[in-house]
DNA sequence: CCAAAAGTGTTCTCTGTACACCCATGA
DNA sequence: TCATGGGTGTACAGAGAACACTTTTGG
């Protein structure tokens, strides 16, 4: 059996399928569709579709994300830090499983997609229904609100570990916020996708002190309750050394 | 156009690929087998090969690797530590740029597989010559000793660059041990892989201080050169907190 | 005035680092 | 005896955690 014989290949079919989040309302938020077909028709699903037979995966990330969300994201190579309304977006990784779709040998590369809060989550195209909903529901919740469809449950799952976890050593919580943030902002940030509550003492310290991770906007004010606070853009800095650390409850 | 359509699908080829990395003889090496046909004939390549129609993605990877080096190697779930004699093997990431094969649209899904060194690295099977080379002349030096074929050097990159990242804030190391090692045999794997050399003195410290990181294997000596050395196996635990910090030169 | 959020300073503790020093073997 | 690697003790510096305190807005 020859590695390579391009007759002899078994047939399969290639997908991405999104996991794209946000913060909204005090919640970590992902992007849900409905289906219009069977299997699972009714269900909700992530977001996703064919890879075109001629389109890098990335791109299809892309085309899929702007389809259904009109939302423009942008590749995260190494050193790559994201820019004005852009999200950011990487693989998360592909599932295979023969069985995951009841029709056919599907592999799903799955791609992460970090957003800011958009003012319209308008859904798109030839979508029914997209919109945000807090994966608290879908995940641990989800015996009542009803699980995705597929093995979406388990992308679901490891798009927001991953969040979780990259956040902790990189400068992506940005990716969350608008293009100039203040330093309780980007905490509420943290807070929200870790569960957690932190200092805003020693947060604001530790992220105004990390060379790179945060630019003054030069605009100095704005409202969010108490005095005002000094406005910020994401610095060119996309590792963060020392981490941040996730308390522990 | 429908999501699912099962008949209008396009036509992919769907392969795994794997980075086999072990330390032996002082360097970090890969697993890397002699092309027998064109394209790239006679260039070296990493292992790899299709997914049968009903086989899982990791199946493939565990069968490729056993077809080649009758190494066995156990899927890396969350809380899984490796067991005697099975090597570490997790989903390293998808590679579908089109192109990337010259005769068709392959999608590669890439495994890391992080193995003990072994008594032989016997080829087996249909592959014409297996063997482990040093990753440094593979990649840096690869302008003399000759690229591998297809986006290969990309991939090795990507899984060089996850193990070393990953055995930081990971017991993986012990996943480069044989079943009983020695604190300064694992010092040396993180020495070799992150190409630095750490102090002897703290690092015995840090790792027999981690709980559940290493457990002292009861026989308690060894001759590796001066004063016997007590025996460890790995633990049962997987993450480093706090982590292993790597120096930077 | 009071509440609420933004910032600053200080103290304590923990851990990483550097390095002196002792232990047990082979040659 | 010396060289080699194994293992312990200790002192110093840097960063995180906890928290007192000041600043600046709105009501």
């Amino acid at each position: 059996m020859s590695p390579y014989d391009p007759s002899a290949f078994p047939p399969f079919a290639v997908t991405v399928d999104l996991v794209a989040l946000t913060v909204r309302e005090q919640a970590l938020c992902a992007l849900t569709v409905r289906r219009a077909e069977p299997p699972f028709e009714g269900a909700w699903a992530l977001p996703g579709g064919f890879v075109r037979p001629d389109e890098d995966l990335a791109a299809a990330a892309e085309r899929e994300l702007l389809e259904e969300t009109s939302l423009r994201a942008r590749v995260m190579e190494a050193a790559c830090p994201v820019r004005r309304g852009e999200a950011h977006l990487e693989q998360l990784a592909t599932y295979g499983d023969p069985g995951r779709d009841p029709r056919m040998r599907v592999v799903s590369v799955a791609y992460l997609v970090l957003a800011p809060d958009l003012p319209t989550p308008r859904p798109g195209g030839d979508v029914e229904g997209a919109r945000w909903t807090p994966v608290d529901a879908l995940l641990e919740g989800g015996r009542s609100g009803g699980r995705l469809a597929f093995d979406h449950d388990r992308i679901l799952a490891d798009g927001v570990e991953r969040a979780r976890s990259k956040i902790e050593y990189s400068s992506l919580a940005t990716a969350f916020c608008p293009e100039e943030f203040t330093v309780g902002e980007l905490r509420r940030v943290y807070e929200v996708v870790w569960g957690v509550s932190l200092d805003p003492r020693n947060f604001h310290r530790k992220v105004t002190g990390t060379p790179g991770f945060l630019v003054a906007a030069g605009g100095t004010t704005k409202r969010q309750g108490g005095r005002p606070a000094q406005l910020f853009r994401a610095g060119e800095a996309t590792v963060l050394n020392p981490p941040m650390l996730r308390p522990e409850p």
